[in-house]
DNA sequence: GCTTAATCGAGACGGTACGTCTAGTCTTTTC
DNA sequence: GAAAAGACTAGACGTACCGTCTCGATTAAGC
């Protein structure tokens, strides 16, 4: 158990605790996957991982620091790669929707967004961190432009961005359960959009 | 001024004053305008509606409900109706953009958006909101779909989605000062993709 | 129940509601003794009494005031007339503890005084009211003054405060419970103090 | 000037800073000499002393355990010891009252009393204090019986409850300004009623 | 008989204080 | 010299009362 580790931690000396900085980053997710955003506080955080306030701010400046560390120790969502953009696109939102349904992970995320919003250093890194993911999903539209499924001349990156876009929005307006058929008539919508047109370059 | 003004408000009987509810919800408004979300706090917008906080407490039971209403104060944004649907979509979206830019109402919307990630009644009273956005939106769908523009078995409501949630991703990325031209592409990969195909039923 | 009898209770035009005032002073008396001084509030009166707060404004200016009228409604203890002066002043005082204990008055008398330390008007009706009893009291003594069981120099006011204060301080230290010999102790030394000396004038 | 000194107080470290705990007791202190026990709240006296509010609560959990700090603090009034019973007490009384009277320890005390009403923990503390006080005043008790002056079977405690509560009417009547004369006549009675009998075991 | 005027229950008003929670900073002690 | 621990000021939270005010109804008294 993690409290029980934690009882009698003691400094090292003068260099970072790394069980210190774990059982942090780990008891900050256990109180976002019990608590949620609302009970996520810096103090919350420190009961749990039984370590000093300054502690924290030592190594995380700001609440949006330990969320964006707390989100990245998190699994990927892996993209798939049936040679099929609609099933590409639509087997990622499954998949991402399921992740975030059944781990920590969507209640972090949402929380990151949220603090973004009166938090400028949680806003860039958000940011950075979008900048990422639009690239990685951005890879499944040059794959499928490859292949001559989809028009030469579309950019990857709105396309992510609508993608990315639907994901967030039923995040937030927690709407995750949606059922898989919505998820695919929005990916249609789309897909058909950017298809090569057979017979034009 | 306001303040000025209400100074000496007092009770009007066994029933609620509008006076002080207009001044609470003008104040808030400054507040958000002001110090942002980060300093919206009730305590903030009682101090300068110089109005009890149980005043507040009465009618607008959370931080949320009073967000929501001072959100649908705001002026709306206007549909165009061009008899092309890729020109409606990209203007209602470039209106929107302007609008939420421009004035107020595009930070009151992101903090009600991150209130009711650690909010219920705001999640709920946020979900009601989209419900009847989402009809809004879809009227210019399904115009086009009686212009014979868009294809018949198109679900209005999930195109009303994307482009909703192509807004609010800008929105909370603070990237509202994009360039037409990336929402006139994602605009027309949607709408490529709902067309009415020339001699299908 | 007093406070079916309040339902609808109203005006009965441009005079006092004798009604009114009785259930008030009667819930007033009937939060004293549920809650105690501590739960003794305007608010939770009026609503005892299904009156509206101003009702009771009108009437009684203060807290005190009404606490005040409450306590006058009580029963008064009879002070006993035995032809014995220590008797007489033992059974007074054992009387009025259990008086205390078992009525509300002893709450009320409790909270009248409490009151007082942090009211002027309260003080007031206090010492006017401790006056008078202080002289019924002293009557007590008179008689056994008139009988030569007590010495014709002692003032009779001096003892009456004796007495009262160690009732006071049994009440207010919560010790109304001591058993009966310790005021009999009490009693006998101040009254050994005050007899009359066989053959002295 | 105690604010002066106050600004920039900070933490210490991990133990209890007395600068804050001193200054919030002279806060409290002040307080109650300025405003009385009407105007006594804690957020007055965190708002006098610059503290925070919790910072009080973490020290004193009530606003009783402030009170009997803050009168433990005053000075203590002297027991004579003259060799003679009655000028002991007399003499006790009369530094009492005028202690009382030319000190903010009066209504400090009058406070308690008035607080203990309401709340367990002042009445609580308030018995401890007064346990503490009747030894002391009965140890001159103890001292005239050793002397021969007071009869062997008198019970001191009771007699100290007899001056103790003289002294608690007088304050809470507001009747500290009464004559020497009033209180010597008092304690005459009292001390003729213990006097030990000569020739008599 | 009609108007007037005071009273009633009701409940909203601007405020103050409550006791709790968190933020972010600071310092001592321990390793 | 960093970690741990916990105290510090500051201020927001949501609730309970305060004493005042206005309402609409009710009804006795005065015209």
């Amino acid at each position: 158990m993690d409290e029980a580790a934690a009882r009698g931690r003691k400094s090292i000396g003068a260099k970072r605790n790394p069980e210190s900085a774990d059982a942090i980053v780990k008891a900050a997710e256990a109180v976002l996957r019990e608590a949620g955003y609302a009970g996520f506080s810096i103090e919350a955080v420190a009961r749990r991982a039984r370590a000093g306030k300054p502690t924290i701010y030592r190594w995380w400046p700001s609440k949006a620091a330990l969320l964006i560390e707390v989100y990245q120790r998190q699994k990927r969502v892996e993209t798939p790669d049936t040679g099929n953009i609609e099933d590409d696109l639509a087997g990622f939102l499954e998949n991402l929707f399921a992740h975030w349904r059944d781990t920590p992970s969507g209640n972090i995320f949402r929380s990151l967004i949220a603090e973004a919003q009166s938090d400028e250093t949680a806003a860039a890194a958000l940011a950075e961190y979008s900048k990422g993911r639009r690239g990685h999903t951005g890879r499944m539209i040059e794959r499928a432009k490859a292949r001559g499924e989809v028009a030469a001349d579309v950019d990857a990156g709105i396309v992510a961005d609508l993608i990315a876009s639907f994901a967030w929005r039923h995040l937030l307006a927690g709407r995750l359960d949606e059922d898989d058929a919505a998820i695919r008539a929005a990916v249609r919508y789309i897909t058909r959009g950017i298809r090569a047109i057979p017979g034009k370059v």
